[in-house]
RNA sequence: GGCCCCGUGGUCAAGCGGUUAAGACAUCGCCCUUUCACGGCGGAGACAUGGGUUCGAUUCCCGUCGGGGUCACCA
């Protein structure tokens, strides 16, 4: 029996040739150097910050070069599909805005020549492809179960030998094609692997853009290709659909740098043209246990990219963070362009460092500095958008108190050199609530007196200064001025200095009485500028407070 | 265990045979100041280790140790 009649045994409904999908999808016509990349995930878990650093820089390459972007869904693995993981992916890629050209547009649609971009749906390709392997001998189908695998496994670790399914471990390796075809006719299930002709002493030589010259010992495995489902693994539907999206860059996790002598390997029994490979550092925690590894999108819910929206990072800050942690020289040039868009920086391959630990603290800082860059309306817009989704009630307030709100967050902001208190969206209400009488009055929290504790000397001083010293109109200074005399008139040092020279003569000094007023407005004792509170309060509400501390 | 990647302060990282070994974030102190934050100034803190090569190694070579990844009909 030929391998050919052997193939049309196995797959008699696939009449195609791989040829007829060559022309079907076609080399691109693009310019010079256009890149054409993809983010590739399987909707197994969740999408988390180490997916969106490669997605980051998948799109970027693109981008940079007038290529093509574009998203293709790896749903080759039934067992460990998640309920709504193509959607989840598509939400992690639009909120990050890293929109992409073509392929899987949302769970039902898709865009693009040369699709289908989920892999369920390209069985007939891959089976076409497969059956060209088998006809040329290049692939056979094996019929060893489980526990022939363990087997052979457990024999090899006796003899210390390389684990694995290769040269004369390869049991179903050297079966004739009438053997086969009984099995197959009398219903075995079998899978498809590869005949693999490489040799383990001989060593592969391929540049990473990334990882620059990498060495290593040619593939001998006969893996896999085909499940015994009919559906291929990873490798073979990489290496198809690589080939026919016309992709030129496969930028991935480091944790496939050692199956390139596969790829390779497969790449060259075909005879199509390796893709240029870039593999990335892998973002890293420590987990509770102290040990450092990789992020799994199956435990670490907190660093999914769901998480930090629901925190309330912004876009442009967590675009931001990645690109620190995508090139080495990304901060330097930030600090000598501190103002210029994320797209002036050039992203480079050659500059992508080693796998990083997480720096929360880090986005932390860049997102400080992001959100006080702000306009109080821009904000004002992003903080809705945030709590639209995150927080209705407070979104409820800040839509019913419009200009308010937006003096509110104007406090210390719009001038050289903003407040920094906001890290994301969620600490505003943490920082702002007392200004909204919806949480002031419902709020049971301790009044954080400092020195001056007496209530009845505060309620005296706070209606004093409401009634005799307060106007709304008054610019700083004199609102300033106004304070001192308050302090002074109750025994107080009008400043520091003052106080600091003579203390015996005083009773304390301006910061106890502006301490007061702060607490008795606000019930903190640490709060922005105190001018700019009460000047937003205003006296109706300054005086409703006064009567609330009891 | 085999194979691969990688080892500069807590984190990220300049450096590419001779440097007082940058910088950023974090941390600490001081100053500014009506509190807080901002800002300014300053401090502490690193070349994993042993052998080569060299007049001289953080830098080049080898070993050791350490960390990570990967060895599935998962991606």
């Amino acid at each position: 029996m030929t391998n050919k009649e052997l193939a049309n045994l196995m797959f008699p409904n696939i009449t195609k040739t791989i040829e007829d999908y060559e022309k079907e999808y076609p080399e691109r016509d693009l310019p010079e150097g256009a890149i054409v990349s993809r983010y590739a995930p399987s909707p197994t878990g969740f999408v988390h910050m180490g997916n969106m650093l490669s997605c980051f820089i998948e799109h970027r390459l693109p981008k940079q070069t007038k290529g093509v972007f574009y998203l293709r869904i790896e749903d080759t693995d039934q067992k460990r599909e998640v309920e709504g993981g193509i959607e989840s992916i598509i939400n992690a890629i639009n909120a990050l805005e890293l929109n992409y050209n073509e392929g899987v547009m949302s769970k039902d649609t898709q865009k693009g020549k040369y699709g289908p971009y989920v892999q369920s749906q390209r069985t007939e390709i891959y089976h076409t492809f497969i059956k060209y392997l088998i006809e040329q001998g290049m692939a056979y189908p094996c019929f060893c179960n489980e526990e022939e695998l363990e087997d052979i496994r457990n024999k090899q670790k006796e003899a210390k030998a390389r684990i694995g399914y290769y040269g004369e471990y390869a049991k179903c390796r050297n079966l004739d094609n009438e053997e086969r075809a009984k099995k197959i006719k009398a219903g075995c299930p079998y899978t498809i692997r590869l005949k693999s002709t490489g040799n383990y002493d001989k060593k592969i030589q391929f540049k990473d853009l990334v990882k620059g010259k990498v060495i290593f010992p040619e593939n001998d495995q006969d893996i896999v290709l085909i499940k015994s489902n009919g559906i291929p693994v990873y490798h073979f539907a990489h290496v198809v659909d690589d080939h026919l999206m016309r992709t030129t860059h496969v930028i991935r996790g480091e944790d496939w740098l050692s199956s390139v002598p596969v790829h390779v390997e497969l790449f060259q029994k075909f005879g199509f043209k390796l893709p240029q490979y870039a593999h990335l550092g892998l973002i890293m925690i420590v987990d509770s246990n102290g040990v450092k590894r990789k992020i799994s999108k199956r435990k670490d819910k907190d660093f999914t990219v769901e998480s930090y929206h629901r925190r309330g990072y912004p876009i442009d800050a967590l675009q931001e963070y990645l690109m620190t942690i995508a090139n080495t020289n990304f901060e330097s040039w930030r600090l000598a362009h501190p103002d210029a868009p994320l797209d002036e920086f050039e992203f480079s391959c050659s500059k992508v460092g080693s796998s990083p630990l997480f720096d929360t603290a880090k986005l932390i800082n860049i997102s400080k500095n992001c959100i006080s860059k702000m306009k109080a309306s821009e904000l004002y817009e992003n903080l809705i958008k945030w709590a639209e989704k995150y927080d209705e009630e407070f979104c409820k307030i800040l839509k019913r108190n419009k200009e308010y709100t937006i003096s509110v967050l104007n406090i210390e902001r719009e001038q050289k050199k903003p407040r920094k208190d906001f890290s994301c969206y969620s600490d505003i209400k943490n920082f702002t609530w007392y200004m909204f009488e919806e949480y002031f009055k419902n709020n049971a929290k301790e009044y954080e007196w400092q020195n001056i504790k007496d209530k009845t000397t505060i309620k005296e001083i706070l209606k004093d200064y409401i009634e005799n010293y307060y106007n709304e109109e008054d610019d700083k200074d004199t609102w300033f001025d106004k304070m001192r005399n308050l302090a002074e008139k109750y025994g107080y040092a009008g400043s520091m200095k003052e106080y600091k020279a003579n203390p015996e003569q005083y009773k304390g000094n301006i910061t106890d009485i502006a301490t007061a007023i702060r607490v008795g407005t606000t019930t903190c004792s640490m709060t922005p500028d105190l001018y700019e509170i009460l000047r937003i309060l205003g006296k109706n509400r300054i005086k409703e407070r006064i009567d609330l501390i009891k």
